[in-house]
DNA sequence: CATGAATGAGCATTCATTCAT
DNA sequence: AATGAATGAATGCTCATTCAT
């Protein structure tokens, strides 16, 4: 980090659209879709022309940070669930903790992500299919679950994996300020497994506020 | 005669500033953040100085929008309620399809609302409330649910509460496109119902796409 | 002149697309198709904003002074032919007098219209019908004059109406540093009323340098 | 072996230089005064730091541009006029092809020419030669017309030049898109015959559209 | 009071030129 | 010597805001 202020000059070109889309999304988690390309190229230590070598106008910027930023929350998501493949419960907890963790990361961009704006840099076909690969990660999650025995069989798969999506976001925007996010993980998956699980043998939480 | 016209005026001054507010809102679902005065002025048949003359600037315009349309989604959730007061299942139901409508309606404008820009124009304190106040409802909801024995007595009501209003986002923002409206609502009030109630009478629902 | 600089604000809003479009072919005399906007705004004494209030951009602007010119200079010309109707003698000498005046007065500017990147700011149709129009000028003369008995029967109109065209540039652009315009018009009218009109008398001119 | 890598380069800067410049022309042909550094280089399949070896700076590969042009205009003027230098009236014919040949050829460079910012790029004094070296081929070919007791001797020879190097400006500007290049030359050699010569024996010709 | 013309700071983008490799 | 990535000054255009009418 240090030498790359000074020397990165000709041997690192190709370097260089990987630590734009860095800087860039910081900007962009503080200005959104204000986001100035004078600000990215100060702060990325670059003249702006450099900026536009990498990226043809502030658009294909825009798009390929958001992009990046849906990759990597479904990366995210995945290797979360992955890590815990055979175990339903605690494949809903890694999904939870990783679900909050992306929102927080994320948060800024996701919001604007239904910025009508945004819509329009975005190609209609590429948002669905983001929204369609976003929702299947939790669907899939449950279909395992009940399979395995451990979820309910009652359960409408969609609603619940819209649902367990949702209370990403929600949680993480109206209750980040009050609660950690590892004391939110913690009560939302606690919250969720009681929902999804069937109902044998009754778990008492009786949250604090 | 001096009066009345004065009076009329004054009546008209009113009359005016609901008139851009409702114009300055369609204005917003369309362009968000990007609204400009002149369009606003234009939309509402008036000079921009007269915009002016009720909002001193674009600021205040943008954060009175903002707090038209909380004001009005919160009003059409707590009438939701109150029109199924006594039944929790009905309850549920009405702040479901109140849920969706309000955040079919006001999608872009709540997306936007998390948008870092936006957060800068209302005061923090003011934000904490507002989530605040649209958290109170579903938990209100849910306690009385549980208090009439209708819903189970071991949730976590704030995650509950977080849960059902991110169902509602989630849902719009991911299954508006494949779903009508009323079919979603249909689906995701059958879906929580089934998890906030008792798991006595096996109800079978199973969603298909 | 004086008082406009100060209280032109408002009144004559509507003067000032012409107040404009003068400055702007000055500016363009300099400086041609590099015209700079916010050069044309600081020599009218005006906010670059007013200037896109009155062309939408720098191209509608460029149209405009061409536009202007190109109408200017026919009328002119033409102006310049009905001075003397039926002398077809004194037809010719109008024409050159004027013919050189123009060419003088948008050197500048009837150079660049022929500068590959001009063409693409004019369509091809109006660029053809431009053309047309003055060539039309002196065809019209010189058919007057041979329909006169004055000029030779045995003239190819478009040649020599296009010969007459040319001399005015070349007269304009390679003599101007040497001669006065009023010697060369002069000298040059001599020249042509004696290849136009019949070899009766030998007229005898020995050119100076 | 150094010697001969040494005079290689040489070699090949010089012909570089070459080809940059015809490279250079074409580009100026299309874009003019616009012509970019960049868009030389690539269809020169150089870097641009290569040719920044060659031409100091922009005004100078302009320059050379506008040189070469004038050059090997100047040359084929003149090489036409040899090719018919006792008959006057061959060499007339010869002129006026090459005049048009050349006019056509680099229309959108003398049409630049005159751009008053191309002036600032051209010292004065240059200008003034070029102007008069062009001015001097037909002026030396009517002299020579007159002397052989072709052309008619009454004619001021000034004007006589800057007219026929004004026709083919003007034949090429105005009418190339109605006539080719070969018509245009018969019927304009034709015409400027005509005027040059005595008018003992009436030649007959109607032009038509 | 209403109007909308005028203003100019602000931002995206381009392109001649440099210089490390 | 050749290269082309980096630079940043320069320029077109927008839009919130003001103020004369």
């Amino acid at each position: 980090m240090e030498h790359s202020e000074v020397s990165t000059k000709r041997a690192d070109a190709v370097t260089n659209r990987a630590r734009i889309l860095e800087v860039a999304q910081s900007v962009f988690a503080e200005c959104g879709l204000e986001l100035e390309m004078s600000e990215v190229a100060t702060r990325a230590n670059l003249g702006v022309g450099t900026l536009y070598r990498h990226f043809a106008n502030r658009e294909e910027l825009l798009r390929a940070i958001v992009q990046r930023a849906v990759d990597d929350a479904l990366a995210q998501l995945r290797s979360a669930l992955a890590s815990a493949a055979d175990d339903p419960r605690a494949s809903l907890q890694a999904l939870v903790s990783a679900g909050l963790n992306v929102q927080q990361q994320y948060q800024p961009l996701f919001a604007v992500i239904r910025d009508p704006r945004l819509k329009k840099l975005l190609d209609p076909l590429r948002g669905q299919t983001m929204r369609a690969q976003f929702l299947e990660i939790p669907r899939a999650m449950i279909d395992h679950g009940i399979k395995a025995g451990i979820f309910r069989d009652d359960l409408d798969q969609e609603m619940a994996a819209v649902t367990i999506m949702g209370s990403f976001i929600s949680a993480a925007d109206l209750l980040r300020t009050r609660y950690s996010l590892d004391e939110l993980a913690q009560r939302l998956s606690h919250f969720l497994l009681t929902m999804l699980t069937e109902q044998t043998e009754k778990e008492s939480f009786h949250g604090g506020a």
